[in-house]
DNA sequence: TCGTGTCGTTAGTTGATACTTACGTTAGCA
DNA sequence: TGCTAACGTAAGTATCAACTAACGACACGA
């Protein structure tokens, strides 16, 4: 997973994700979207791919990206725990608050 | 968002996490647990609270630390939202997949 | 086969950050 | 009022990574 939130800690390969959510684009197309030079979004690119964040497409001299949900699926994992178990706490500290401005009562 | 997902980008405040996700800690009951010196679990320390990562509670001369479930709502609606448009996109693929295995058939 | 278009890769530079050492601050106790 | 314990903060260093410029690789058409 470390590679995963690396990949994602990054705001333009955020940006690069969100482009290539629901459409294929290549790797020029994508370029054009920024400021910066066409190999820096390259270098993203490979950093997407190894962490499976992306997958790689070729047609003819072009590579079609487009967003892979594999290497999600560990982050979202880590993302899940952590917020159930802060569910159960606010829970917990809710009712613990309830019982302390009603003590005598037991139940409901 | 950025400032959450860069905290959590780093291992050893992943590890701080795991540490306080169901009790609550000293700052140097923390440090215990690793083999940087006490300042650098400070620093992280520090970059958590301002993520809303964890919150602090001060007990006379010590500082008490704890999950804080608020900066992951952030991380947690962006990890979901891929999450299911991946989910969707595989669907589709494999409906087109079924329909090219039978492609007289329209239902069913 | 010779250009042209589309990309990836390498080398080098610069800015960010994790770490250590040294110091400052606050709380509690004799 | 001193002394100690538990922390945070500041300054300096070293490592990492995002970026640019230059180059190399591959596909396609004239």
């Amino acid at each position: 997973m470390d590679a995963q939130i690396k990949a994602l800690a990054e705001p333009r390969r955020r940006q690069i994700l969100e482009l290539v959510r629901d459409r294929e684009l290549a790797a020029g197309e994508i370029a054009a979207h920024f400021e910066v030079t066409r190999p820096a979004i390259s270098q993203h690119l490979t950093v997407l791919k190894d962490a499976s964040l992306v997958t790689e497409r070729r047609d003819g001299a072009r590579r079609l990206y487009r967003v892979d949900p594999t290497g999600l699926l560990g982050l979202k994992r880590f993302v899940d725990t952590f917020w159930a178990s802060g569910l159960a706490r606010l829970k917990t500290e809710a009712e613990a608050e309830a019982a302390k401005a009603r003590p005598k009562v037991k139940g409901r």
